[in-house]
DNA sequence: ATGGTCGATCGTCGA
């Protein structure tokens, strides 16, 4: 089973781009973040006719995340629980069919988070902080679980190219850092960087002063892995070459394959 | 040091 996320910076302005994306990579599940759209907003016949079931949690304007899935997604959960009363659509969870169990998929964004010392930056952390909460309650559950999405952290110095220009950064703050880094010491697996321990595998490149042309990226695209999903992984990439074509998103496609033979 | 570019929406914020 193939799993891809991707944050499409507006899923009107990116449509045309993400069918013909989806159309040749067929991905069996895709977790999309920043649709920017309210759910009846969104064009789900269009993913409909690729095949795929369609769940969104949108707002106006700003963040929305969506689900899509070949097979039937059940048991959706939209918003991260624990503050019922944040307004901001970042979360949506649903069980997938795979194999013969199910998988538990996760489509977030992460709050930016920027400028540092603001209430931006005190949310973020907080949205992390509840995001810990909410993984330890999965993660007592025995059903893999795939957390996947735009985390707007950036782990460590060799996930971008130029580090030094991000430390005054939301991104690359250590307090981002440590709230990451504890969210893997429940046991979490980085499946990118499982799959690929070299240094210089980015997944955003900003829009401005030609950041794509230089290289001149970063890697904040995470799927992380509990142990029992860590065990079925396959192999993963990034698809930078989506970067390069007409009309990208900002970021680039991340995936994983799942499989219990070997 | 500043501005540089997009998207949603239509002046300006968010990234």
């Amino acid at each position: 089973m193939k799993i891809t996320t991707w944050n499409i910076n507006g899923v009107k302005a990116r449509l045309e781009t993400a069918l013909a994306y989806l159309k040749q990579e067929a991905p069996d599940v895709v977790c999309l973040q920043e649709i920017k759209s309210v759910d009846e907003g969104f064009p789900r016949e269009a993913f409909q006719d690729l095949g795929y079931n369609v769940e969104t949690h949108g707002q106006k304007g700003f963040n929305g995340v969506a689900l899509l899935s070949k097979l039937p997604l059940e048991d959706v959960t939209r918003g991260l629980p624990g503050d019922d009363g944040d307004p901001q659509a970042r979360w949506i969870e649903a069980l997938v069919p795979f194999e013969r169990q199910m998988v538990r998929v996760v489509s977030l964004y992460l709050p930016n988070g920027n400028p540092i010392g603001t209430e931006k930056f005190a949310y973020k952390l907080a949205w992390l902080a509840r995001m810990k909460r909410h993984v330890t309650h999965l993660l007592a559950d025995e059903t893999p679980l795939v957390l996947a999405g735009d985390y707007n952290v950036i782990p460590e110095p060799q996930d971008a190219k130029r580090p030094e220009a991000w430390v005054n950064d939301a991104l690359f703050q250590p307090e981002s850092r440590r709230a990451y880094r504890a969210l893997l010491n429940l046991g979490l697996t980085d499946a990118t960087r499982a799959c690929h321990p070299e240094p210089g595998l980015y997944t955003f490149w900003d829009y401005q002063a030609g950041a794509f042309q230089r290289n001149d990226g970063i890697r904040i695209d995470h799927m992380l892995l509990s142990g029992n999903a860590a065990t079925l992984l396959q192999s993963s990439g990034v698809d930078k070459f989506t970067r390069a074509a007409e009309k990208p998103s900002d970021h680039v496609p991340v995936w994983i394959e799942l499989s219990s033979q070997h």
